[in-house]
DNA sequence: ATATACTATCTTGTATTCAATTTTGTATAT
DNA sequence: ATATACAAAATTGAATACAAGATAGTATAT
């Protein structure tokens, strides 16, 4: 899920045991609302609790946990109007990255991807394989923040999404959905190969407009 | 500058801290480049070496010193290629603000607005009072941002104007700049009267990319 | 039985100490 | 004079120790 490993702070541990943390969260391996007890971090990761405070200023300014004063920490619980705000972001700044990496791009860059949309995964999608296309999506979504040469907006997208990454991963396996935004990752495709990066970035909100009624609709499931 | 003092961790001693640094560096005080020694810090606001260090954690998430493990933190540089991209994003993220706050605001809500740009400001900035154009600036852009109604966009704006803050103030007092501004801004309150969000975010953009235009035109005066 | 006050315990916030790495300065060899 | 090797000082990273606030439990009063 990771897509650049640049400036990661893996040099020390508390960067470590940050990064460790936010998978664990955005996995909802640790789930919301839970309390994160330092001495129980600093125990499980045989550290100090030193490393485990600044580890969890780092979640905190990430914004994936609640620090209340002289009270700890709390995973942070997604808010049904939370998760509409992030949407929303997502739908502006994805769509500013599809126009950037659609002019960007060389001629032809993504005659391969529209390919494994429009006939590989048409096939594998309709015998109930999602996890083929959930990768695919992954990598077209990491080639299109490349070639979008836009660092700081990589880097806050990122950060926005892992927020709500369960419940972009719980919409792709609601029935019908991988179906249809195949058909409209192939269509925007189209448009990227002919460098239309207006209409590309249309279809992206398409996109994203539509995981957003399908959350409004099975917010309670989804939730 | 600041918009909303919500979830401020001003309770905690790096809290306050990584305020007080943060608009230090976001205004220049403290110049790009600047290292930030530890032990200095600690002993200028009388605290030990642990919060300096949660502060100094704050500002590396926020995007705004760099730590290189073992050697210490400095204020990040601003590249042209960086200024570039935190152009692009706001003129995505500001227009989707724009383009909320003119669905959600009551009726006649910019009206007031509309008339200080129309009349008063005019004849402030024809006799050279750039500063008062300034306040309503911000004024108009605090409004906005509640009007908004997606705190999550507006902690990601904050925090990425927060890079580039000078770069925008430099620019308003770049010669022609405040009154072309207010032309447009009154153009952008006209449609947010009449509730034209997509007018109202078209000359958002507008407004955004002129102002970049000036940056690449005197970057080597600005930056 | 319920509510309040108090104490003991637990948890977080901050300071201090120790360890590891980097930087700086000096001496020596070429 | 320049370069290398080594030692000392400075600086950051991590662990421990201490202080302060919050929580839980108990005793007392009503």
């Amino acid at each position: 899920m990771k897509t650049d490993g640049e400036h990661t702070n893996a040099a020390t541990k508390s960067g470590q045991i940050a990064e460790l943390l936010q998978e664990r969260i955005a996995s909802q391996i640790i789930g919301q609302g839970t309390r994160l007890q330092e001495a129980e971090l600093a125990a499980e990761f045989s550290s100090s609790r030193t490393v485990i405070r600044e580890a969890l200023g780092s979640l905190e300014q990430r914004g994936l946990i609640t620090r209340i004063p002289n009270r700890g920490a709390i995973v942070k619980k997604l808010e049904v109007d939370e998760v509409e705000e992030i949407f929303e972001v997502r739908e502006w700044l994805e769509a500013m990255l599809t126009y950037r990496a659609t002019l960007n791009a060389p001629d032809g860059h993504w005659q391969a991807f529209h390919g494994i949309f429009d006939f590989e995964l048409k096939n594998r999608i309709a015998s109930g394989d999602i996890k083929s296309y959930n990768d695919c999506l992954e990598q077209l979504r990491t080639e299109t923040l490349i070639q979008s040469r836009n660092k700081i907006a990589v880097q806050y997208v990122n950060l926005i999404l892992d927020r709500a990454r369960v419940i972009k991963n719980r919409i792709t396996l609601l029935p019908g959905r991988a179906e249809a935004g195949r058909q409209m990752h192939v269509r925007m495709l189209e448009f990227m190969n002919e460098r239309d990066a207006e209409g590309a970035q249309a279809v992206k909100r398409e996109i994203i407009r539509s995981a957003r009624a399908l959350f409004q609709k099975y917010r309670s499931l989804i939730l």
